[in-house]
DNA sequence: GCCAACGTTGGC
DNA sequence: GCCAACGTTGGC
């Protein structure tokens, strides 16, 4: 196997797609209707629409060593602290609503840092979005385990964010607590009864409410459910 | 390692 | 544009 070169493993992410470029928020529900508008230009009020505001995230990654084509996906938050300035580009994502997510992160957010794929998986960290989205090299990188040989340089299909480590949280917060807390208020009324974690599961990048952003930090004061 | 959930592909 | 087959994610 080719001795690595790289350093840089590549996060996390999800498959690969195709379409290109779509925007995640498509939704551009058309309101009020008719108005006639006149002259020209007789679109469906694209941007009256409300775009969600997100402002907190949850990033996932693989804290522990697996590999694919002879290249270990392995990076976890400790790894992104090792890391110079401990910031490092997000590429690998390929799923539109992943890399749509990413686009919309602005500098200065946080997210967190989740572990996914491995023994126990959970809240690790914060992070800060410290560059927004460009575009993601590796797509074109025939030697790349997320190569995307449909993207074209003239268009590039995937876009990756760079982040910085903040912080560990005081204690790990794993996903089966984070589950009991979602269960519960979803029968009973709580910030995580519509969490992305649990209604969204595959997807690996995700906005947070800053209610449920909130929620989570708070339990790193509170005893392990 | 199993497999459910779900995104993507491609025939028609 | 439908939808079955297929591939991936990621918890368990």
């Amino acid at each position: 196997m080719p001795p690595m070169k790289r350093v840089r493993v590549s996060k996390k992410a999800a498959n690969s797609g195709k379409d290109d470029d779509g925007d995640a928020v498509s939704s551009a529900k058309v309101t009020a209707g008719g108005k006639r508008k006149a002259k020209g230009a007789t679109k469906e009020s694209s941007e009256s629409a409300d775009p969600p505001q997100y402002s907190r995230w949850l990033m996932k990654s693989e804290p522990e060593s697996r590999f694919e084509n002879g290249i270990d996906m392995k990076f976890g938050i400790e790894d992104l602290k090792a890391l110079p300035d401990q910031t490092d580009c997000w590429d690998g994502v390929r799923n539109y609503q992943a890399r749509n997510f990413m686009r919309m992160m602005k500098e200065g957010q946080l997210a967190f840092f989740y572990h996914s794929n491995c023994k126990e998986p959970g809240v690790a960290g914060v992070m800060k979005i410290v560059k927004e989205a460009y575009v993601d090299h590796t797509q074109f990188d025939k030697k790349d385990v997320h190569f995307d040989p449909s993207s074209k340089p003239d268009n590039p299909k995937w876009s990756m964010v760079d982040v910085q480590y903040q912080r560990m949280l005081k204690r790990f917060i794993p996903l089966s607590e984070l589950k009991k807390y979602h269960l519960q208020h979803r029968s009973k009324g709580g910030p995580l009864k519509d969490m992305a974690l649990f209604t969204r599961a595959r997807l690996s990048v995700q906005p947070l409410t800053d209610e449920e952003f909130d929620f989570v930090l708070s339990l790193e004061d509170k005893e392990p459910l």
